[in-house]
DNA sequence: CTTAGGGCGTTCGTATTCGATCACGCCGGA
DNA sequence: TCCGGCGTGATCGAATACGAACGCCCTAAG
């Protein structure tokens, strides 16, 4: 994508590159004093760096440049985050302290990692490399990450290596989203590989809850995971279609719906 | 650290957190647009979460936190950074295409991962999740990533599931930073279980480079990763003192010193 | 020695953002 | 009905950041 040749650059302009990479914004003022020049200098910097298409500009400073590839997914991460919002607060709930649990890729496990942080006495095994750098962000649970082929649309890991990665633990709790759910209950994913990794993780672990919002119940989607046999607990934010109850209160699953609070 | 209690705050509060920790930063501007509420109402909104502690304010704009955990790490990539980064454009130049390569965990090897951000014939195999996460930001080459505990203070993901997990391949290159050498050429490390990662890239490779900056010449650590007889390559910034310079010639192994261009 | 050019500091007028204050509308309780 | 708290919008002076223009210093070429 950006083409510049970065090595070409003065040694002050690649430590401004790297210095918001690593940290995503630095201010001017940050940089004045970080350097010992004068504002005009670093506005001169990041103005060159900017055409270059290197990082933004912003008033006051620079930040990370709005990334083409993961925009879709920063997307993805917006559209229905209030309700899965919603259940990561009524799942958070109901994981105990000093639990062990599986997190595997999806937007809904990310949105319960984020519930998680702060709490300290969780071991948290996960294929998804968002919910690791999540969790670092403050000293807190224990967490492992899976190997595998890093997925650059959203920091998926996948690959067999993945799932036998996972299939090394025995956790208490394994939360799993899907991509869709039929009206017989059959759970659908799009992608093979993550199919695995997600039966890996039912198979290892001695309670299942399933996170999905109401989207997904009736989207389709090509690959089959299972069924609401594997699952211990669903959690949703709406009160699923009549069409798809029949099938749950068939299931020994239990259903919860996130309150409307 | 940041003892208040997300979960009570208002909606918008909430999505204002949620977009400044997946973005890192955003603009007074843009969540004004983003909500159709006035700068004033989206400054008091930053005001009341930046007295929280869960955000730093910009001028503009508001950003992540500086964690305070992983400042002592920044501050480590901060120094010597001059050096690091010349060793690393040096070695980037010796990576052909189409070569598959292990980089573990330092700060010389994510220089390194830097200036192999954009392209895009590499097979890559990492310990360290900020590498890992570097190369998604362009699409570019493949990544895979080593499972195993993810070390909060640098990202360097260690333990026995990681050695093993390394010792599935077998590749072309394995780069490995180090935390000292002696006079003798024996190379050192804090480190025990990240010791035993890096013997696993260095048998597991068909060339071994070694990635050292002048700091590390002389600089006491414990445990004992190896000497000169693993490696086929050393890279660093400045010629080494004259107390090492035996031993490093004695050894069958090549010296490169970066240009001072 | 002279000169041209690049990098940087300085100045100053302009544009943007900030905070304090007041006003309005929307509740819920007395 | 009245009242007070709360969240938001509006105004305006102060603080801050910005860009353009100019001059200095260093270096390299002639």
């Amino acid at each position: 994508m950006s083409d510049a040749d970065v090595s070409n650059l003065p040694v002050r302009q690649k430590e401004i590159l790297e210095l918001i990479r690593s940290q995503g914004y630095v201010a001017t003022e940050q940089l004045v004093r970080h350097f010992g020049v004068t504002p005009q200098t670093i506005r001169r910097d990041i103005n060159l760096l900017c055409e270059l298409d290197l990082i933004e500009r912003f008033h006051g400073g620079a930040g990370r440049i709005g990334n083409a590839y993961n925009q879709p997914y920063q997307d993805r991460l917006q559209e229905g985050m209030d309700g899965k919002r919603k259940i990561a607060r009524m799942v958070a709930k109901r994981i105990p302290d000093g639990a062990s649990l599986f997190l595997n890729i999806g937007t809904t496990t990310e949105a319960l990692a984020a519930e998680l942080v702060g709490r300290n006495d969780l071991r948290i095994v996960t294929n998804n490399i968002n919910i690791a750098n999540m969790m670092r962000e403050t000293e807190g649970s224990d967490v492992m990450i899976a190997g595998g082929f890093v997925r650059q649309s959203d920091g998926g890991i996948v690959g067999e290596a993945t799932t036998e990665f996972l299939k090394q633990f025995r956790l208490d709790i394994g939360v799993i989203g899907i991509s869709g759910i039929d009206e017989d209950g059959t759970l659908l994913d799009f992608d093979y590989q993550e199919i695995r990794s997600a039966q890996a993780i039912i198979q290892n672990s001695r309670t299942v809850y399933l996170v999905a919002d109401a989207a997904k119940f009736g989207r389709r989607a090509m690959v089959r995971l299972g069924d609401y046999s594997n699952i211990d607990h669903l959690f949703t934010d709406q009160t699923p279609p009549q069409a798809f109850m029949q099938a749950i209160l068939d299931a020994e699953m239990e259903l919860h719906v996130a309150d409307v609070i």
